[in-house]
DNA sequence: CTAGGGTTAG
């Protein structure tokens, strides 16, 4: 460093400070091009200033400060702003910069506000507009838009454009977006590319608002596009990404293939439409081709083509480009790191390959909330809901979405208390507001407590939180009213709903089927169907149940044949146990039998449980042992096998045979879950157990259920005590009976619910054959609809009557 | 000193 040796003489002085002036305006220069801008550097520099005894002139210092800001510093560079006896527009305008794009708009204000009229310019303006858009305060930037105006300060093309970018925060912003259009074309920056492209971004924007025709808004974009006499990289892109966010991947291709130019995020925006449209083929040809042209990939163009490979599980496509980036890609930057190996767990997890998504996450030296969330959904997509609890725990600061993938995962696995109480404590956790996904969560978790106060209230208050036109809620809501047992409540959110997919139509379809309803839940596929909506394994899994609880043979085997001839989904075994299911409760043992022999894999547990199953309704105790015992082989620990086949054998007053299924379970260490009924009542969930003591006014339901049994016989219902599985006089047995959970928790409903009120009762397990035919005689006697939900279904007791059609 | 595009988690 030549220049601090030079001589001090007193001439020399002014040519020394001028030099060095020079020098660091350069070395500052050097340093800003640098991205992102190293903070080492700035404070040597600035060590160096301090070391020469060099007092900065303001525009070195105005840079200075610029770079702290810049490389992470701004308290520092406070603290050189708060020293100065009077910083200009310039230092201002840095700090209003630096502050808005660290999200403390408030501080810009400060400064803004601070900075004298006088000295004020259309820049600083400018800086805090975009510091309003940054910080989602629209009508902040419109304020100050206006009061530049007031003030005679011009708005130039930096005005507009950020004017344009802060506008769609705000309500009714087309109306705002076509005043400043015409604003444009007056002040004639309406051709400068840079205000065209964000007004080709606002058309964007406007053209996904539900409430316009979005090809007339893109039409417009598209002319603006067409009309422009310069167009730079953002033009393309942003016409190109325009499209893919309208759907409309044959515009985007269009465009795309008249560019010239090798623009990666143009190749990257495409491959990432076509993956989230499904078109996986496509996007591998766009990589392949970029791969020919010598396009460089970047974290980007990685990100998307593992997500293709995820969503078609091509595992050795991903593996592949896994291989090719370890290889090829030398010194990769932090950003690089984080995107490219969250979509590598991503991969790995959705082509069943848990163990290498945690390897990849174990490896990962820092994770972002990204890396967190993916192996969260990793481990509740298997199942494994403790190991994902304790990663949950251990996410320092988690989003929306980790607190809504852990209450869904809760709900999907049983645990609706675990899932409602997250949500709760979502709600008070600070930065953290419940988004339309975790009301999801905490309806299904309504579905699982079949909750349907607490459901009615989440239902109320998505409402009042904007969500109502959300799709993955409203379709909750289906379930959630189903699953509580008020069909029509599901029906009419099914209507209303603006939107569906096919989940809102499985949804729908279910609701039937286990409502009783076989045929509607036909006459609702049929409609889909018609209505251009493409059916998936869902939906054939829930269309073959409602066709089995109907009786409904034939179409069930029409259905099960049209998926491989028509949607060309190959039926996996879950699908066949359904089929079996059909068979079997028609009584259609020798094809049931054929069917299974004729599967192209061996058959596990689904098929025989539904053989089993089958065999029970229609007496058939040679078979139904046979799907015993192997069960017994695959299951040994499954409650269900032994109390069916000892149901079995009750039917045809085999005690002994009874009795020793009941010594198997001993010995073998098998328990029994135990029946429990519960009924909401007043926004309280009583729960009963078999002949139960616990509950505080059992002994009025005892004596209550008494009476209605009197009136019931008068009627005509007789005790059928072989569902009594002890072997004991009848009149303790017939006690047994009026002693069962279903009955009591009914009676309590019947006792404690307003006069005509629907009674909804939940049972763990399968409804009793002896409270079954119970129900109807009671729905005469007291002339209400009892409805009951058992481990599988719905049964509707309606004068004598239930939905069931003896299906069950 | 001020503006604008592509990505991964449901």
């Amino acid at each position: 460093m030549t220049i601090l040796n030079e001589p001090t003489t007193k001439l020399n002085i002014t040519n020394t400070i001028r030099a060095l002036a020079n020098f660091y305006a350069s070395q500052l220069l050097q340093c800003s091009k640098q991205s992102p801008t190293s903070s080492s550097t700035v404070r040597m520099i600035h060590a160096h200033m301090i070391g020469s005894n060099f007092r900065p002139q303001s525009h070195i210092l105005n840079r200075l400060m610029d770079l702290y800001c810049k490389s992470g510093n701004i308290t520092y560079a406070r603290q050189l702003f708060d020293e100065m006896p009077q910083p200009d527009i310039v230092a201002r305008t840095t700090f209003i910069t630096a502050y808005s794009s660290s999200g403390e708009l408030k501080l810009a204000r400060e400064v803004f506000n601070t900075t004298p009229l006088n000295i004020r310019d259309t820049v600083c303006y400018n800086a805090l507009i975009t510091g309003c858009a940054h910080n989602s305060d629209g009508n902040g930037a419109i304020e100050l838009f206006c009061e530049m105006k007031r003030y005679d300060f011009r708005p130039d093309n930096y005005t507009y454009t950020s004017m344009l970018s802060g506008l769609s925060l705000v309500a009714e912003y087309e109306s705002h977006c076509q005043q400043l259009h015409c604003e444009i074309v007056k002040s004639g920056t309406g051709f400068v590319t840079s205000v065209v492209n964000a007004l080709i971004s606002v058309y964007v924007k406007c053209a996904s608002s539900p409430f316009v025709v979005p090809c007339l808004l893109m039409g417009a974009a598209r002319k603006l596009f067409d009309e422009m006499p310069y167009k730079d990289e953002l033009s393309w892109t942003t016409i190109i990404t325009g499209y893919i966010r309208n759907d409309d991947l044959y515009n985007a291709r269009d465009v795309f293939d008249g560019m010239n130019e090798k623009l990666v995020v143009a190749w990257n925006a495409l491959i990432s439409g076509y993956v989230h449209k499904g078109y996986v083929f496509q996007a591998l040809e766009m990589f392949r081709k970029m791969h020919l042209l010598e396009i460089r990939f970047d974290e980007f163009t990685y990100t998307g083509i593992l997500g293709a490979c995820a969503s078609s599980k091509l595992f050795l496509h991903g593996k592949q480009v896994h291989g090719y980036i370890i290889r090829t890609v030398k010194n990769p930057s932090r950003d690089f790191l984080f995107s490219v190996n969250n979509a590598l767990i991503t991969l790995y997890w959705k082509c069943g390959k848990l163990e290498d998504a945690r390897k990849i996450f174990d490896r990962m030296l820092i994770r972002d909330l990204v890396s967190w969330n993916s192996i969260l959904c990793a481990y509740v997509d298997v199942g494994l809901i403790e190991e994902a609890m304790s990663f949950f725990n251990e996410i320092p600061e988690k989003n929306e979405l980790t607190w809504s993938v852990m209450i869904s995962g809760c709900a999907q696995n049983g645990l609706g208390e675990e899932g409602l109480k997250l949500f709760n404590q979502m709600r008070s956790y600070n930065n953290c507001q419940p988004c339309d996904y975790s009301f999801a969560g905490a309806i299904i978790s309504c579905a699982v407590l079949a909750s349907l106060d607490h459901g009615r209230q989440l239902h109320a208050q998505l409402i009042q939180s904007g969500f109502e036109s959300s799709l993955s809620a409203s379709n909750s809501l289906i379930t959630m009213y189903a699953r509580c047992g008020v069909l029509q409540d599901s029906q009419s959110v099914f209507r209303t709903m603006n939107a569906l997919d096919s989940v809102s139509w499985n949804s729908m379809i279910a609701a039937l089927g286990q409502h009783g309803h076989g045929g509607q839940a036909v006459d609702l596929f049929e409609q889909m169907l018609k209505e251009d909506i493409v059916p998936d394994r869902i939906t054939f899994l829930t269309i073959l149940s409602s066709c089995s609880h109907a009786g409904l043979v034939d179409q069930g085997q029409r259905y099960f044949n049209s998926m491989s001839e028509l949607y060309n989904i190959t039926p996996g075994e879950d699908h066949y146990g359904r089929l079996i299911d059909l068979l079997c409760r028609a009584g259609k043992f020798t094809e049931a039998i054929d069917t299974i022999q004729k599967m192209p894999f061996n058959p596990g547990v689904p098929i025989w449980e539904a053989l089993l199953g089958g065999c029970r309704i229609h007496g058939n105790i040679e078979l139904g042992i046979e799907a015993a015992e192997k069960l017994f082989e695959l299951i040994p620990q499954h409650d269900g096998t032994y109390i069916l086949l000892s149901n079995m054998y009750a039917d045809l007053g085999k005690w002994s045979d009874v009795s020793r299924i009941r010594n198997m379970m001993r010995v073998r260490g098998v328990k029994k879950e135990p029946a429990c009924s519960w009924i909401e009542v007043d926004n309280m969930v009583h729960v009963f157990l078999v002949d139960d003591t616990k509950h505080p006014e059992v002994q009025k339901v005892y004596k209550y259920l008494e009476e209605l049994v009197f009136k019931m016989k008068k009627l005509g219902y007789v005790p059928d005590t072989k569902y009594v599985l002890h072997d004991m006089e009848n009149e303790q047995k017939e006690y047994a009976l009026s002693t069962h959970s279903e009955k009591l928790a009914v009676a309590y409903g019947l006792l404690r619910l307003p006069s005509g009120a629907m009674i909804r009762v939940f049972k763990n397990i399968r409804i009793c054959g002896d409270c079954h035919n119970a129900f109807k005689f009671m729905s005469q006697v007291v002339g209400r609809v009892i409805v009951v939900r058992d481990g599988k279904r719905f049964h509707r007791f309606e004068n004598g009557k239930c939905s069931c059609g003896n299906y069950w």
